[in-house]
DNA sequence: ATGAAAGCGCTAACAG
DNA sequence: CTGTTAGCGCTTTCAT
């Protein structure tokens, strides 16, 4: 690959000069500005990132870790942070933690070696914020934390109003006559987990429905407990007819677990998930869901992290938090014909 | 953040020792050792990764451009090449191109620029293999070609069977006993989309039916065209009664056409798709599909890479070509009874 | 075994 | 307006 220097010599001029018409620093004299662009298409010129980042101390690159790409909601939250960070001409790299703190840690690290200029994150679960994001300097590589907060971590923030949608789902199923309402939390570790069952105690109080603590169980997020919690709900007793799964890995889980055990969906049990995927819409029954804006979450805290590196947000950390959407279907309505609406195409990219 | 040179005036020797101790790359009185550690440590010291690749033309950085990380199939794909990659200490910078060749371009661009020392790329359709790609100097920065191939294109390549997978998809459908079975293709630009049309012509042979060309329908890959096309064959005087669809979010579509017009399945329209994903086993009736291993598809590609820029694999080109697998269940089977087999768990992380 | 010094490719003062 | 030059932080001969 060429270098600067040998543009330089090709096109007689001094090397500055072609900084100069590259990076359109300076008026340079239209004759030069042509020779050194000849010179440029001829050697087919690109300059190098790393030795201008040496220089400049910025890289245009941000750094990402989220738990696990391959769950669609993270997916959808690196889609949203990447189309805003490459209209702003930065690139994004990607580090999955699978939830582990020390993966975190590593790719943290990583990711400042390489000189970030900022830095989005999804914090792994842990009984307290991580001693190494405690102590990172803000100042000098701004974070914005997503989906998650931790009291304790200077950093800007975006979350879902998790509180709120969980609230309007339980509220959705009390308002239907359930009163046996269960919920499968996310490991109470994590703050989003503990608002979105805040949400469902509100929706309780509001109806005026004791909460039972045999109904609250605790779930990890993931396929498997949702299933295995859905399972432990079924063998009570005195069974709920409700149930809120607080994310969409745990209401597959929880799914097959109805499916499984033959309880019909929603007359048997009315269940609604925190979390919209495509596939809740399209499965049968349908799958009520409290859609969460998971793109615009990744376009948001990007957004929020260009601002502070380009300076137009300083001071203290913000936060902010996007609103979620009901989205009733099937499996919380035994009454309601099956779905017929206008098709909405939300495709992605084959 | 702290330089070698503060490391070196702190510890009392010169740049040059640090960096051996640092990189292991000479043997240091253990007594200096010792003193620069401790500098290290003091200065929370972290090498500056620019500076370095600057000297040693290495950024241990590679770059993946896929239309969308949004698609499961991609999502997984990639966390198989991070996986790999991180074990060598890579990291990865990821490019959603959208299937369109002129952003894929834009990020390959970005990439080299960023020196990264090698890629992975899974190609946007065109007609023809995009001019960048073919002058590109597979030397100094290697490539592996994922999914889909392109004649003409020089690199490393790792793909699924696509046309043995898709033969055994049609041979299910037809030792069903279906007779009329129709395919919905991928774009047929796209080699892997020409591959598995030609696996489901090769399997109508073999059972010597002929082939109709109503049966044929081109898609796009999206959710969008897997549901029109489905359309358009539900409206044929003749109907299929078996629909062999060539990848998972243009099954999505077909589903959601099938449940619109009531034909159900497998009863009347016995369905297959190509790829599997989570939902497929849990939507009812479960969906019969021809499993790629995608994140194996990753992970073999960024073994390749690594085998190139470790020089453990030189010379011509290497293909590789990954076995599929056909899961039959319930919407290709109207005779099984409901599926029963021990859960398995492939669990994402939350 | 350690240090001095050159230089990776680029940008940004500063001169001219 | 253009060129000279001095680094950015690191590795790597080459002396010592």
């Amino acid at each position: 690959m060429a270098t600067i220097q040998e543009v330089a010599l090709r096109s007689r001029v001094s090397t500055a000069t072609v900084s100069h018409v590259i990076n359109e620093s300076a008026y340079v004299n239209p004759k030069l500005h042509a020779r050194v662009m000849k010179a440029v298409r001829e050697l087919n010129y690109q300059p190098n990132a790393m030795a201008r980042s040496l220089r400049t101390k910025k890289t245009k690159t941000a750094g990402i870790v989220i738990p696990d790409i391959t769950n669609p909601f993270f997916a959808d939250v690196v889609r949203g942070a990447e189309d805003i960070l490459l209209q702003a001409g930065y690139t994004l790299i990607v580090g999955n933690s699978d939830g582990e703190t020390q993966k975190e840690e590593q790719y943290y690290r990583t990711f400042c070696s390489k000189q970030v200029d900022g830095l989005l994150v999804v914090v792994a679960p842990a009984d307290h914020p991580p001693e190494y994001l405690r102590r990172h300097n803000c100042e000098a590589i701004p974070i914005v934390y997503l989906d998650r907060l931790y009291r304790g971590l200077r950093g800007d923030g975006v979350t879902a109003d998790n509180s709120g949608g969980s609230y309007d789902a339980a509220c959705h199923l009390l308002a239907l006559g359930h009163r046996r309402v269960a919920i499968i939390t996310g490991p109470l570790q994590l703050q989003n987990a503990r608002m979105r069952l805040e949400g469902y105690k509100r929706a309780l109080d509001h109806y005026h429905v004791e909460v039972d603590n045999e109904l609250i169980r605790e779930g990890q997020f993931d396929v498997r407990s949702g299933y295995d919690q859905t399972k432990a709900l079924l063998s009570l007793r005195n069974r709920p007819t409700g149930l809120f799964v607080s994310n969409a890995l745990m209401t597959m889980g929880s799914l097959r677990a109805l499916f499984e055990c033959r309880v019909r969906c929603p007359e048997e049990m009315a269940l609604v998930s925190f979390d919209d995927i495509l596939w809740f819409d399209l499965s049968r029954p349908s799958i009520s869901a409290v859609s969460q804006p998971a793109y615009a979450l990744g376009a948001k805290a990007a957004e929020m992290l260009l601002k502070r590196l380009s300076g137009r947000l300083t001071g203290r950390p913000r936060h902010k938090v996007l609103e979620t959407e009901l989205l009733v279907r099937d499996s919380s309505n035994c009454h309601r014909e099956l779905a017929e609406e206008k098709t909405q195409w939300t495709d992605v990219a084959y």
